[in-house]
DNA sequence: TATTGTTATACTCTATAACTATA
DNA sequence: TATAGTTATAGAGTATAACAATA
């Protein structure tokens, strides 16, 4: 049982329902623009973006889950779905014969940059345009330490692989 | 064809990325929350909250979709859930015959009731934790014209009831 | 003719558990 | 024994289009 009543009050109410609201408004018009430019899932794109990121163009499979993808089976789903677009290609690791290396192809990088455009615009258009520079500064400063905070909290069962999760 | 090169210079980038990793995060801590204590999904639990806090307890069906479904049948779909585990009622509208009128019940309520207190265990936990009373305010500050932005701007087909939409 | 809501249907996505293979 | 990844499978959610009824 709790040992504090829980209760927000009326700033962090608002706060939480704005944060909520944008992100839901915003990802779903760019899961449209996604969708319609480049018949990507908002998921597909973020792993995507996140190989065509790296120096090789490659990440194993459990670092490319990160954040993205919640079960080790949908980042196999994913992978896979992206595989069979000839997006990415799987191949067995190098130095680990467990793991499994994704990597980016030429047609993944094209696909991407074919995508990015329309993205930025809705991003820029829905997020950005009511911000001023110091706005979007200020935002970066104080999601930055959230980001780092929630990364670190164990998040009661979503890392089933990270930590020991003997249950 | 887009008349300006898109793009996002590193700030904007950061700040984005981080709303996206946050608020991703977030929902899906909130989400076991929710499916643990009261068997809701997170949609369910927005349309309930909405209605718990109406003065009548009641909404239109149309109304209650607005920023938490994004299709008509999507609506249905999650009234009848409710309906069918006697959280919510659905009757004809009283002044428009083809508006249907859903009202919370008690048991509805109730388990919002139930349901609250973890739901705000886990937003102070994970997204207020590092944020000080200030920083909530300038966040709360930077969100809510965003919000109106986003509200106020045509989301392309998001909302078909609402233009026109021949197509 | 436009709007409200439902239904049928098909599809995408996710998660659990059982499994294989390597460390 | 623990970790990496896959597979099978089942369930939740979503969207589209066709539909009925009212404005």
């Amino acid at each position: 049982m709790p040992d504090s009543p829980p209760s927000l009050d009326a700033v962090q109410l608002g706060a939480y329902f704005d944060l909520i609201e944008v992100t839901s408004l915003l990802r779903h018009a760019v899961e449209q623009q996604l969708r319609e430019a480049g018949d990507l899932s908002y998921v597909q794109f973020q792993l995507l973006a996140r190989l065509g990121d790296s120096p090789t163009g490659s990440h194993r499979m459990t670092d490319l889950a990160d954040g993205v993808v919640y079960s080790r089976s949908g980042l196999t789903y994913q992978a896979g779905l992206l595989e069979k677009t000839g997006l990415v290609v799987r191949a067995p690791s190098a130095d680990d014969e467990r793991g499994i290396t994704v990597t980016i192809t030429d047609a993944g990088r094209a696909l991407l940059a074919r995508v990015l455009p329309g993205h930025i615009e809705v991003v820029k258009g829905l997020l950005f345009e009511p911000l001023s520079r110091d706005d979007v500064k200020a935002l970066a400063t104080l999601l930055a330490p959230v980001r780092e905070h929630m990364r670190s909290t164990p998040p009661r069962s979503a890392a089933p692989r990270r930590r020991k999760d003997r249950g």
